[in-house]
DNA sequence: TCCCACTTACTGACAAGTCAGTAAGTTGTG
DNA sequence: CACAACTTACTGACTTGTCAGTAAGTGGGA
């Protein structure tokens, strides 16, 4: 509970008996685990998705996945550092876009995104789930967010050549995440929204507004 | 399930044994019972949040909850339909908003929103966990989004005077929806985050970009 | 007016199921 | 042969929902 993961620590200075590395199947066996609960943790949620549901689509018994994680929890946390350092592999060949690159990134996932409608309802629900009294991934989720918001308001003021105060690039930067996460809920509620062209739509918005400053009008005062 | 609230209505020709109509302290039970539910199920989400819970707060057991809903099921739709009938009567006063007006309405609900945490939680996770196989709120979350999509879009377009396209209209009502409860969940985990300020430049900004139709610079091709 | 037939609003006990987690035993592999 | 990787078997905590019973209220009729 405590969460040290005695079975992922090598012991420093083992003393008598080496603890043994896990044989070389294991590994991937924990990969296959970590994507069996991401796929049901994001179709039921965490607090809904049973570990026997995990088990089961990889052959084995609930116990059996308690053997490898431990704790429903800690097998939550692993999955989500699975999913960040899935991302930055992905992400690796290509230099990580900043300026105007970002946002053109963005717009290109919301078209991929259309493709992988599971991954989107693992990401919506769990972050939903997370704003629940004690929610397991609050932590994660809410250091996620601060981190896209710290980038993208990076790649706004840098777009907009020092023109742009760090406050607006806030607003533009959380509206813009805002956007995107609000526009798959809709999406995977109903077909007919149209998400890559409205996350288009949006983002040049908002970026054309925060670039406006303070010249562009004010309707709603 | 259509709706027609047994109870409310008086029997038409009763033959033998009229229905009575329920006791006047009923009514106020159960709207006692469908508050409890409201808050427990936008606190700890609605598979979560146990009748036990519910029941507690208004000091019966989970039996009683059960003898006046029926099930958990029956008790979350009434939730759903209990608070549709506060928000039209909170807006019974004031004339629904069209136009302009509209916008303005929706940036003074996000300000009034940063006083009640409690009401904005209940409305994303119910919203972020009926994405979830078989959720008993999806349909009515769709169907609210569909509502809210096509007044916005009305809205729209009657401020651009004809000239906005109902595809664009769309865009924009979807990702107004979309950025508010986007900037509502980064705002719940992370009370940094500006939402009214955000919702407002945010809204101003879609606004903008949808009058200013094919116009606009599109840096994102 | 008072009483009887009936309903409403519960309680407490329990059934039936699900869940995470534990402990002990088995198998196969390095 | 020791240990990793399991399985089987089980516990205890919680779940929703059912049921019988009870006290309190309500309406109609004598």
């Amino acid at each position: 509970m405590v969460s040290v993961m005695d079975d992922a620590v090598p012991p420093a200075a083992a003393p008598k008996r080496r603890a043994r590395q896990p044989r070389q199947a294991t590994t991937e066996r924990r990969a296959e685990i970590l994507r069996a609960a991401a796929n049901t943790f994001g179709s039921k949620g965490y607090k809904n998705g049973s570990l026997a549901e995990v088990a089961e689509q990889v052959g084995i018994t609930h116990a059996g996945v308690l053997h490898h994680f431990g704790s429903k929890e800690q097998l939550l946390v692993e999955v989500l550092e699975y999913r960040d350092k899935e991302d930055v592999r992905d992400l690796e060949g290509q230099h990580i876009p900043g300026g105007l690159g970002l946002f053109q990134h963005l717009v290109r996932t919301a078209r991929m995104n259309v493709d992988r409608p599971g991954i989107v309802q693992g990401y919506s629900v769990l972050t939903g789930e997370s704003v629940t009294e004690n929610h397991p991934a609050r932590g994660w989720v809410t250091d996620r967010f601060r981190v896209l918001r710290g980038e993208i308001a990076d790649a706004v003021i840098a777009v907009g050549e020092g023109k742009v105060s760090r406050e607006t690039a806030d607003c533009a930067a959380s509206a813009i995440i805002g956007v995107m996460d609000g526009l798959q809920v809709q999406w995977l509620l109903d077909e007919d929204v149209d998400l890559p062209t409205s996350t288009q739509f949006a983002i040049e918005a908002i970026l054309a507004a925060a670039l406006l400053g303070d010249d562009r009008p004010h309707p709603l005062d």
